[in-house]
DNA sequence: ATACCCCTGTTCCCTTGATAACAGCCGGGA
DNA sequence: TCCCGGCTGTTATCAAGGGAACAGGGGTAT
């Protein structure tokens, strides 16, 4: 394990603080606090006050709203060199979704205060901030599109191409691959779907020969899943 | 009609501009073209390269997108005092919609180049930016919270209920009404469902004793609207 | 006046998907 | 070692909702 990954890498590699300098970058990197939380423990709920954002350094974060009979659905999940939070923290509102760690999990926090003098100080970190919460709602209105659009078959196919596109490694014309690092119930709350129609979907793309499992990754055919992630 | 609203007024009426003093707002006012449409014209579609953002004068706007094989959701409909299409205008990425003209549409654009150069100038409006993209991003995490969620007859009320805090009048204890300004089958656009499923929703509220039509305008029942909100 | 178009109200059928339930598997802890 | 808990794979049942279809109404243009 990584005993101390380079913060300022994360920065930079985070939209969020990728604009600044470096000398701003460490004035950020200053500011944060190391927070840690282990499995299955709740890191802030929907209504409560948002003081702090939060950047992963390891671990997994499930971003969800759930309603009063007990229905969830899952936004995202926050990984590292992920942030989340940063709307409460930007906006003062209160927190808009639960964040639960889903594993354990070891991250910075940024106070609201800091975020906000950081921000007067350094005007490029609002621009930096635009474009992120951007990237966001693009985001959000494309799982809005696939949810309410798409069939369950051609979401789980457009949930995988997108993994592709954000943490895929498999370079060139290699068979790229997929980490999910999630059980078939989790995946079932980010599709919005139920769970054995997550595990259904599985198979038929399997049978379709767009994915194939091997141990807990999943080895993909960018082609068909394309095809497949139009389809009703 | 109004022929010539007070600009500085909507803009100060708008979230995007309204941190800004009166000479900052001049200096946008100034950069801003009017801008017509006639009913049903498309302003921009999805995939289009991006080059300003506008905010509505007169008319209706439909932001939606359509899919290949012809299923439609609409994310929301700009009205007088509304500003559509930053988030192209901001990031500089294609528009993530499409735009279109429900009425004859009177509007002012205000070009990314003018923007970028009054993000600049004026750094308080960073800030109202910023606020507006949360806003921005609250709505549309709720839209996909209600679709994924909740019944037809619950996202109706739950429409209702938003259309009421948005644009709602009938003050006091009186019995706040709406005027929708728009037919059954936009409605459905906008819920995410069909058509008939949408007027039967409709009739069930109304039996039910949620909501009265008088005219064109619908007078709510607040409590039963958000009683009838929170039903699977 | 007439024809046309768009909107509302309503019905029927059929597909999708939720729910509950159960068996088999694997890994960790007692 | 055995047991337990969580995960996968799978099935049968049932409700929600989409789509097509049609009648009636009101406005507009011819």
């Amino acid at each position: 394990m990584t005993v101390r990954p380079d913060i300022d890498a994360l920065l930079a590699g985070t939209r969020l603080f990728k604009a600044l300098d470096t000398q701003a970058r460490a004035a950020v990197a200053q500011e944060m606090k190391e927070a840690r939380y282990s499995a299955g423990q709740s890191i802030f709920g929907r209504g409560e006050p948002g003081n702090e954002l939060y950047m992963v350094l390891e671990g997994r974060v499930r971003l969800s709203v759930l309603t009063s009979e007990g229905r969830e659905l899952s936004f995202t999940h926050a990984v590292p060199g992920d942030v989340f939070g940063e709307i409460a923290a930007l906006d003062g509102s209160p927190r808009s979704a639960d964040a639960t760690a889903l594993t354990d999990v070891r991250m910075k926090s940024l106070s609201s205060a800091a975020l906000q003098r950081l921000l007067s100080a350094h005007p490029a970190l609002a621009k930096s901030v635009i474009d992120f919460l951007c990237v966001r709602l693009r985001a959000v209105s494309d799982h809005l599109e696939d949810i309410a659009l798409f069939a369950v078959e051609a979401r789980l196919a457009r949930f995988l191409l997108h993994e592709l596109s954000m943490r895929g490694r498999g370079q060139d014309g290699d068979v790229p691959r997929i980490a999910l690092g999630m059980s078939q119930g989790e995946l079932a709350l980010l599709i919005g779907a139920s769970r054995p129609k997550v595990n259904a979907a599985l198979m038929t793309l399997e049978s379709a020969g767009a994915i194939t499992r091997v141990g807990n990754e999943i080895a993909c055919d960018r082609g068909l899943l394309e095809e497949l992630a139009q389809q009703p």
